[in-house]
DNA sequence: CCTACCGATCGGTAGG
DNA sequence: CCTACCGATCGGTAGG
């Protein structure tokens, strides 16, 4: 059974168009959701902010809680962008972490996110309410987490970190530092921000082998 | 002119009341609170859940904004409680220190608030939404700090410091450790948490002078 | 003239 | 993709 043309590219318009719908509305949810939370982020002002009808995000999104899922996988896409140019710039596995580390800090700095690191907002927003939302939370923690110690275990193998450097200890360490560094950005202490990135740095460079 | 008995006794226990039904509302509002946050905690609920109408939520503290502040004071109140007998207890300056770090993860562990450290998860809920809230906030963070630098300048002084230690890195990072470990032990990640208890002990043994 | 509390309802807005 | 509604609940306030 053949399909012509004039019944698909009907269908490719307005799928197009509700793809660039969805894009524009989920930019406005990642925005509103850094700054006030998954549960500041209402239905009603993101369709006032994002200029479409209440029902259009209904349509869109589904119930409230498919959009709160629906924005953090967009926000997890978008802090994913931001580290494939520092990565790919990266020669082996120490540089690699240090790329995460520094293009953490470059993300919230330059405020692409007006609340700046939604991840670590919505861990501490949802951490105490169980459901799907968090249980996506706490994905990404473990993910962002593993991602770290892979690339500490791989600067191991390649022989880039000194001896007796807790590979376990050293992630949790830089994470905490973020989780800090994160809650004093956007409350505008710049010092401890910046005290953050510093103390980080130190880290790195003690864990690695003086060449 | 005096006043008789018959004319003050009334008052009195009309007063008692008052602070009684303040004390029985606050402590619900700040588990609730702690939990859902200062937002999360609506009047309707909290009058539901500690037994009292609506109306009398209103009297007693007038609107929500200083509800919202009554209960971080309160919640600041139970904590330096907490405090209290370990601070007595300590014997010099960097005792005290390590007295003010046991009590911060006895606090959290002993769910003495459903949802852990309340000031950590205010903080990072009014990080990005100024106003009266957040600047209280922010004073209870930087009395945070400031009593950590206090502790580890006094022993420096008292030459319980080892030579080199840098205090306010030392600080952020005991800070940083906390910011983490609330998030980690409310979503259930206890191995992350006694992960930052461990090496917050670390950190202050290597920190103070061998005996 | 004050307080502590009640049941009811205000204008707006939430998710659906 | 929109308007028009719903049951409920929000923070706040009325009179008693």
């Amino acid at each position: 059974m053949s399909v012509s043309q004039d019944t698909i590219a009907p269908d490719d318009r307005r799928r197009a168009r509700g793809d660039a719908s969805r894009a524009k509305i989920l930019e406005r949810a990642a925005a509103i959701a850094s700054t006030d939370g998954l549960e500041g982020l209402t239905i009603g002002r993101l369709a006032a902010e994002a200029g479409v009808a209440k029902g259009n995000i209904q349509v869109l999104f589904g119930d409230k809680e498919s959009l709160q899922l629906a924005t953090i996988d967009w926000v997890g896409q978008l802090i994913e962008e931001s580290y494939a140019a520092p990565l790919a710039a990266a020669n082996g596995p120490f540089e690699r972490l240090t790329a995460l580390v520094e293009s953490w800090f470059a993300f919230v700095e330059r405020r692409q996110l007006p609340g700046g690191c939604f991840m670590n907002a919505v861990s501490s927003e949802f951490r105490a309410r169980p459901g799907p939302v968090r249980d996506r939370v706490a994905e990404r923690r473990a993910a962002k987490r593993r991602r770290y110690l892979d690339a500490l275990e791989a600067a191991r193998a390649a022989g880039e970190l000194r001896d007796g450097v807790d590979v376990e200890e050293l992630a949790f360490e830089l994470l905490a530092y973020q989780a800090l560094a994160n809650v004093a950005f956007t409350i505008g202490d710049d010092e401890e921000f910046e005290r953050a990135r510093a103390i980080s740095r130190k880290r790195l460079k003690a864990a690695r082998v003086s060449t």
